[in-house]
DNA sequence: ATAAGTGATTTGTGATCACAGTTTCTGGCG
DNA sequence: CGCCAGAAACTGTGATCACAAATCACTTAT
């Protein structure tokens, strides 16, 4: 079997629930799987192969992988053939760079909107990546963590800044997971700390340095791992 | 007839070129009436509407406008109707102000690979904006003006952040259309000769200081159209 | 006359089919 | 043994149909 084999797939499904459109669902499963990076840079997706594997007809596969492009999370080639777009340095210095553009950004916009209530949910979301670090669970550190920023984030009622955020993540997951899977232990000095203490004292200018600090910790911890350069551009 | 039916709309039509796919020409045509506010917030769109005017069938439609939609472009209500977003106050501001974030930043990380024949072909845009400045012709400043960016930033072939630039252009394209065309004159200090300048001069902060004045300029002069306040979030 | 209820129409979604372009496999030639 | 042509399989795209949900319009009861 070839490693191109666009069936050889194996996904990490979620369940359906009911008031989900098929095509969502697809698009949410796609996504989850693509952020973990269980669908490798350079990989060929098709849409009946999907479409087999998942269990339902092309067509709410075709819209998925559509907005999946729109998004950059996967790349449409010429020959109108579907990969997850492979990494290079400059792409990932560069991805980082608006990361901390938009998300400083984001944050001090959302700052007058926090209320109590916010402070204790991004405690808790907090905790749970605490747990997640301790158990080294790399699936869910990424998910609580993005978690964590949308919550902040959102609490500004005229946000728009997320989706290009969410953009950037997507853009940044396959790769920043097949870097981290290869470090041994995660070990981040915990900025969200230093975000919530921010948060409480209305700190606009303490907010900005942790988010940027949190995202540049997560930037440096991916820088080394050993033979990162072996990941960028030329992954077979 | 209701001022909501989905057919009484009229399109600015664009000759679809033989390698263009239905689904792109659908795409382009409907992004490029969105930007020319031809279509105005408020307005319902449907699939089956714009493929009989269209004279094309369903599907490529359905897919542009999935794509407009991930675009920010326009907005899918619970009600699974398509309508282009209303603006308010604090999002155009928002969205401005992510304008500047983004824009400033890309032509940061355009000017090193700016060549020689580049400030030509912006010095020959600009040429082409004055023109449709001296004639008002609204269209062509706004497609120009945006060609004019475009070329500048995608000058750096690392280029990531101009996918996120059009999504802004995108969701403030159909308001500003609309207040401009209010205006009787409109009238800009040329910031894109100070940006040629500093791109000659390679000084980076000038072109900074230009990019931003010259957004700064195209949002103050909005905000002299007279009852402005009257197309935010309310337009009938 | 107004408002609630009910049937008819329209909507988006998903499935299936036909088609053109591409890739891949294969068989025959040098 | 290597290389190239041709066929077979596969891919994305677009069209058409079926269906459930939502909207609209008309009727009816108060």
């Amino acid at each position: 079997m070839k490693s191109s084999d666009p069936k050889d797939l194996k996904l990490l499904k979620i369940e359906k629930s009911d008031d989900l459109k098929t095509h969502q669902w697809v698009y949410q499963l796609l996504r989850n799987n693509l952020l973990c990076g269980r669908i490798e840079p350079g990989k060929p997706l098709t849409i009946r192969g999907l479409a087999e594997i998942l269990q339902v007809s092309p067509m709410p596969v075709r819209e998925a992988l559509h907005r999946l492009a729109c998004e950059g999370a996967v790349e449409v080639k010429n020959n109108r053939r579907v990969i997850v777009p492979s990494m290079t340095a400059e792409k990932f210095n560069e991805l980082s760079e608006l990361r901390i553009l938009l998300e400083t950004h984001a944050a001090e916009g959302a700052l007058p909107y926090i209320k109590q209530q916010d402070i204790e949910i991004l405690e808790q979301m907090d905790a749970k990546i605490d747990t997640a670090v301790e158990h080294n669970d790399v699936d869910n550190i990424s998910l609580y963590n993005q978690a964590f920023h949308r919550h902040l984030y959102c609490a500004n009622p005229f946000q728009v800044a997320v989706p290009l955020i969410e953009s950037l993540w997507l853009q940044l997951g396959p790769f920043s997971r097949i870097a981290i899977s290869k470090l041994e232990k995660v070990y981040l000095v915990d900025r969200h700390v230093e975000a919530l203490e921010a948060l409480r004292q209305r700190n606009l200018f303490g907010l900005r340095r942790a988010i940027e600090a949190d995202i540049r910790d997560g930037i440096a911890s991916i820088k080394t791992v050993d033979g990162i350069h072996d990941y960028f551009e030329g992954v077979a």
